[in-house]
Order: C-alpha cells, then structure tokens, then sequence
DNA sequence: CGACCCTTTGAAAGGAATCAACTTATGTGG
DNA sequence: CCACATAAGTTGATTCCTTTCAAAGGGTCG
C-alpha cells in the first residue's frame, strides 16, 4: 500500500545524515530529489527474505525492524535492531544475494529508494557516497557490539549493554523523551537477539529493575541508573560513532 | 621496518577485486598506481588501537590477524579473523575512530596505503569505489556470520561452521592445497574467536576429529567429512558473496 | 637440556536452558 | 461491556552444557 509521501518523512534521512556529514546544499538537493515510495507492514512480517535480489533499499520512518537468521530448529538468531532513521537494507546497495532476511518487530512505516537512485546519486556526490558507505559500517560496527555481548558478557550484563545501545540510538535519533524511550520488544525478540532464553530474560530484566537500574513495563522504558548500567555492561558508546 | 615492494604482492589486491568485478583496464592501472609500504610484524602484535585515528589502511600479504575488543576481567573478545587479501581496517577510511583493536595472530606482512590515495582512487573510478565498499559490507558478513555461531550453535557446531568459513576463505584466496589448509591459530585464539574457553575448543576439535570429520595438527587442517561438518554446522556459504 | 608455550585430561561448580504451569495483558465478538 | 481466546510475562524445579580449576604431557627453541 503505497502512502502519501510526507516532506517530513523525507527528512528522517536528512536529520540522519546531516549528523554525521557537512553536507552542502547541493548535497541536500540531491536528497530531497529523490522519490521514496511508503509503506507500512504490521508486526511480525517478513518484508525482504534471504536470497533475495533487491532493487531497492528502505529507511525506516516509524517502527522496529530485525535481521534473522533461521536456523534448522525453527530458532532464529535476531543479528540487529533497527529504528527510524536507519536503513536496514542498504547493504543490498552492492551486495546483490541477501544473506539474511527482514522483518518488522512492530507495526512499521517504511521508505524505499530505488537502487539506480541511490547508485546515480553516490556518483554524483563523493560526500554522499561516504555518508552512506559510512552509514553501512555503523552498522558493522553495531555488529561488532552484538560480538561482544554474545561471546564475552553473562545474560544480565548482555542485557545491561543492549539498554544502554538502544538508549544512545534513541537518543542519537531524537526519539527519547528524557531517560525515557519506548522500545516495542517482546522478551522473546530481545532474547533472539541476546542469545538468551525467553526465561532467561525475564529474570535478568526483573533483577535489573529490582536494582533500580530501569524500569520496563510494556516497552516503555526508563533509565534509573545510566552509570551502573553502562558499568554493569561494560558498554563503551564509541562503536556508534556518533561524534566522529 | 619498510621491506622491497614486489610486484607479486600488488597482485593480491588485484586477484581479490577482479574476482568480484569486471575491472575495466582503466581501474587495473588505478590500482597499479597505488603506492604501497610494507611492513612485517612479529605474532601477537597490536597494529591498531581503540581510539586511533589511521590515515592508512593495510592489505594483508601474509599471515593471520585478528579484530579485537578488549574487556575489563582482560578477557577478550575477537570479532573477525583476517586472512591474506583481506584489508582488515579498510573501514577506518570513513569510520575516522577505531572502535576496536587489530593485531597479528601469526607473523605478518602487511601492505600499507594512504587513505588519501583511495578515496583519491574511489572518486575517479565508480566502478572501485564500489568494489571496496563491498569489501567492507563482505567483512560485515563475516560478522554476522559470528553472530550466528556465538547466539545460536553448541561448541562443537561453532566449531564445525568455523571450520567451513576458514576452508571456503582459504579457497577463494587460493592459499588451499586441496582440502588441508595451514591455519596458524592457537586453541586459545580459537576459543577467544568462538566464545568458548580453551579447555572446550580442545574438546569439540578432539570430538571432530573423532568423528573423522577433519584433521589437524599444528594448524595444518584437512577436511575429511565436508558435508558432514557443513551439516553439523549449519553453514550455509552464501554469505561470503564469492559468487554474486 | 631446560624454559616456555600449547595441548590434553580429569573433576567439580555454575549459569542458563528447558519443561511446565500459572498469571497477567491484549483483543475480539456476542 | 463482559466472556472467551490468544499473546506476553512470570515463577519454580530440574537438567545440561561449558566453564573453571588444577595438573600433566608434548613440542619447540635458545
């Protein structure tokens, strides 16, 4: 279902990628020349699958996405969280086989560019090129970050670290308000992501509140003790690269 | 220690690149045109740092290096493991601040270019720009790859699936001899690389080769069972793109 | 030949998974 | 607006895979 195309819609992208890069006002021009096709998809649905050959690449205007792996078991492992603003999928810019799928957590609003667009427009614009190779190493980086959480930090501490990113992400993405921010997860989503069990999380959330470290009640989540938290989870922000 | 700069070892840039590119003659000459420092480390040398701020990304000629984050108990955790053709830091040419250490596992050579000459060369030629993008966005494959291994599988099957990555690396970088292969890495870099302690990394290999499914002794490794341990672990090779 | 690093082995402890049931929300239709 | 159905969260008991601890064997190199 193809949407109206909203001129606030359209600067998800720019608020984004004018955070990182100077851009200049050719630079903008070009961005706001390109034609975003909308469209919504409710929970839990599957939007890019692997194998696929993609000829376009979406932002997220409003929403969670994830990026899965299934396994033989029918388990799958959940190797990203997306939210507004990122572009889950724009690694399919130059690698032409998904190797994973997509799909939305909650209800998401999503804008696509055609790939010609984006391709024409990093020729044209050395600096836009950078900013959007840059935008795909930033999500290496979080990548990175979900390494560490899996191979080295126990459940409560993985957990810990995944509040403090998702906190920081909010916030880079203005979408927080105070120390609060809503982050529409099931347990079972953020145990797939964590490499925890269902039970699993839910204990180490209750100790986590029990701590006075967050409080959590349907997604809506506040920090209580942002220090104890980055300490419990040993989370440096430095891999976000969100000042540099 | 700069060493002589042969012709033979340009060409390992090349043989990567032309394998995932029609390089036109004008790119061949571009990168031909590179300037290249060598340099050699010894085994378990940091080469980069958190926090560094490279003006050069290198080129692996010779020998293994890993990606690191270190952690407070002074455990750490590896992200990725590099081979030779990999350019390990070729993410710093637009992420300007490490977020994790490099360091060599095995003695190294290492080909070293100035940032400034590739973003030169990238602007000139569309064609390369992509290409090193790409290479980027393959290396955040590698580590989706991890995630899969760290979140999802049992020792042995993370073993197994290692195993499968390294043979198919190998192969494509075409340093095989036939199904043996020299992987120069200790037990420990192993568990520190698959989130498994020591003790259990020699237990899941000895099991592996129990079940004739490879050998291995000194890093020389020789596959017996392929399908055997791709099925035991669940490797599915697509996402080393070496034919999209 | 001894020092050192890596590998191997055994026994015990522990963190998280699993299984199963129960409670609390969310949502739909009569 | 309540009854029922479904999804999400909570709890307890048990099992199991890995880790940890500790020590012995084996290879390499000065």
């Amino acid at each position: 279902m193809v949407v109206s195309v909203g001129i606030k819609q359209q600067e998800v992208l720019l608020d984004r990628l004018s955070f990182i890069q100077n851009l200049k006002q050719a630079d903008i021009e070009l961005l706001r020349g390109l034609s975003w096709d909308f469209q919504e998809f409710p929970a839990q649905h599957v939007f890019v699958e692997v194998g696929d050959r993609p000829t376009r690449s979406c932002l997220i205007i409003e929403g969670v996405t994830c990026r899965i792996t299934d396994l033989q078991n029918g388990e799958r492992q959940i190797h990203a969280l997306h939210i507004p603003g990122d572009m889950p999928d724009l690694l399919s810019l130059h690698l032409k086989v998904m190797d994973h799928s997509l799909a939305t957590v909650s209800h998401c609003r999503l804008a696509y560019v055609k790939h010609a667009q984006l391709q024409d427009l990093c020729e044209r614009s050395p600096t836009l090129n950078v900013a959007f190779w840059r935008e795909t190493l930033i999500d290496a980086a979080l990548g990175r970050a979900s390494n560490l959480r899996l191979g080295e930090l126990s459940a409560k501490e993985r957990l810990a670290h995944f509040v403090c990113e998702m906190r920081c992400r909010y916030e880079a993405a203005q979408i927080t308000d105070g120390s609060t921010f809503f982050l529409p997860l099931t347990q079972e989503i953020i145990g797939e992501f964590l490499g925890l069990s269902t039970v699993s999380v839910n204990r180490c959330l209750q100790e986590l509140r029990g701590d006075e470290l967050l409080r959590s009640e349907r997604g809506i989540t506040t920090i209580l003790n942002w220090s104890a938290l980055v300490a419990l989870g040993q989370f440096d922000p430095t891999y976000l690269h969100l000042n540099d």
